[in-house]
DNA sequence: AATGAATGAGTGTTCATTCAT
DNA sequence: GATGAATGAACACTCATTCAT
């Protein structure tokens, strides 16, 4: 049924996906409703259901995507290089995807914090996997001297949770903030720099 | 007609809160049923809503007694006493809010994550003064020469984001940590001392 | 239970039949509650419940009463007098009645207009058998050249429509008139006399 | 959703409004339930519910008809014409909706009877207006001597009362003339024509 | 005599999914 | 490919009635 990838399928695929993010970063997995993903999407129910067998395969084909995008950052962090630079580096990239993707962060955070029904073997496998192997790599810059000794780990879950924040809880900072910084992340990006690499204490 | 603050009745209430709290942190206003509720409380649908007009009703007294807590910690930073004590003290109650109450913790995240529809007032009310106020003691503390002078709003996002997460992401910590780590707050909690007072350059 | 009839029940009864009287005639047998009834008679549900065994008990014994008053004005129709009076005292009677118990001609109203399944075996019973008996009486009088020879039984249909209006009707009387006529009831009176002796044939 | 106005779609909603006319008029608004009605129509109650958006649209859809065809008869009322004629004619109009469209009129009656909580503003405007008009028109017919000098709204009131008591009475009026009178409404129409323009009175 | 508490049976409405064309 | 139509299962909430005290 759906094996031909034509390109006018594969187009209307996009779009539907499309609008399934928006709506289900919007209001989770039960909060959403075809009803509204059909409409965003610009097509009927039923038409829509002919490109995706129901509500659970369109969700699952975003999860799906969502964690190779999410993970891509982190593959590039490198044991060449040195550590400041490439750390920077991906706390940047971080903080872009928050920047231009905020929809698929809000729809991971949904995922994970109501329990990740429906990635936790995605988690416990291909993300635990590269997480060993690049605590490695810091483990590494960290036995050369060439990085604080801290546990990695948690670098990693500092890093994720500080980047990530401008996208799971934009509409808080946003009501912080108020008029007070019309580019938080830019902002962002330059204070993580000094927290990550010079801490609070004045020198 | 609830009125009557009998023994029994404020009993029930926080058996019933109680139950909420769980249902609606684990699934979301929408993805939260009343059935469910009534179940994990252990009683009958109706019974509950004899304690409680409705749905709403439950999720605001959940969130209303929820900010109270939430801030707290935060209104105890002072500007007595050195800034390194007083914002470890507030890292430290953040990270023991999420290891003591996960639940509250993520029914905040899945409220704001979903754009705050019923929280919106307070964060642009009661928590953007408070956090006005608290960034000036943050300011105070950099113009006296006591603190690297960073923007004291991404300092409290940060501080935010880095605990919150504990609990927030607990599964994805859990997964990606497997059994690494039996106590990651405690863990986390001297990281984030460096981190935050030390950074990751190598002295 | 319900036997002893001490001072303080009949009261209560009273009390509880009344509320009911204003919240069936006002939302009829379906739209009414027991709340509502409840709460206009200031008891509890459950304590009302003791003085009735149900929703349908104090509804039938509204009807019950209702249907005696209704009654009481025709039986007062007698062959004795002449006929104008003793139409005329009917109608003031029915005009009456509308003016100082609409709400009872309201609640009679609905139960008729609802197909009467809970006064049928009544309306064609007592009711009957007191038409029956009173069209004689107006025959009586065509046969003796005292009035008008018509169907005595469309006359009193007649008469019962004009007058029932007045209570039955109210709200659309009300907004049809508006402030023009402040006592539609007293010219009612008039208006009927004309209208039932006179005819609108200009004389 | 809805808009579309194919023949099926025009069909459906012709046999649910018709579904819904009966059971409303037997039972008012609250007292009706969609699934009686979807019984009556012959559908499940969610298809029911895919042609009208819920059970106050299906209920508004038959009061807005429902008033245009209460009008349209007095909306014929002219000042052309011999008085006498013209109300007879209005008088007979009145009587032939009670024969034909029991239902309506008992919806209408229902609605009324319960205070008109969704017709207010129609018998306030559009009603009004056209009493105000009508009672013109009978005004200046006694003006100029051809009718009686009655209080023409009174006039009105008393043919609505004595027409609709057919079809909002009919249980009662079928019940007290068993089977004395096969055909009430004909008769009606020759009692109401001796009434209104001969009166009671014997010549 | 009175009331707080409890519940089974509805009641209007939503929603993912299926059917027919 | 596409859509109008249809439905079973839920879902939030109501209500007459009963229970326990």
């Amino acid at each position: 049924m759906t094996g031909k990838n034509t390109r006018i399928q594969r187009e209307k695929r996009e779009v539907i996906l499309d609008a399934a993010l928006q709506v289900f970063s919007e209001n989770g997995f039960r909060g959403a409703t075809l009803d509204r993903i059909a409409k965003v999407a610009g097509l009927s129910k039923p038409n829509m259901l002919y490109y995706f067998p129901g509500k659970e395969a369109i969700y699952h084909t975003l999860l799906n995507r969502l964690l190779e995008t999410w993970l891509e950052p982190l593959e590039r962090l490198s044991a060449e290089g040195d550590p400041h630079t490439q750390i920077m580096d991906y706390i940047r990239a971080k903080l872009e995807f928050s920047r231009s993707y905020p929809r698929e962060s809000r729809l991971f955070a949904n995922e994970i914090l109501n329990g990740a029904p429906r990635l936790l073997d995605e988690l416990g496998g291909p993300l635990k996997t590269m997480v060993a192997e690049k605590t490695q790599i810091l483990q590494g810059w960290m036995d050369a001297g060439k990085l604080a000794p801290v546990d990695p780990y948690h670098l990693l879950f500092a890093i994720w949770a500080t980047t990530q924040h401008y996208a799971d809880f934009a509409v808080q900072v946003g009501a912080v903030l108020g008029d007070r910084d019309p580019d938080p992340i830019t902002t962002a990006s330059h204070f993580l720099e000094t927290l990550f690499f010079a801490g609070l204490d004045p020198r």
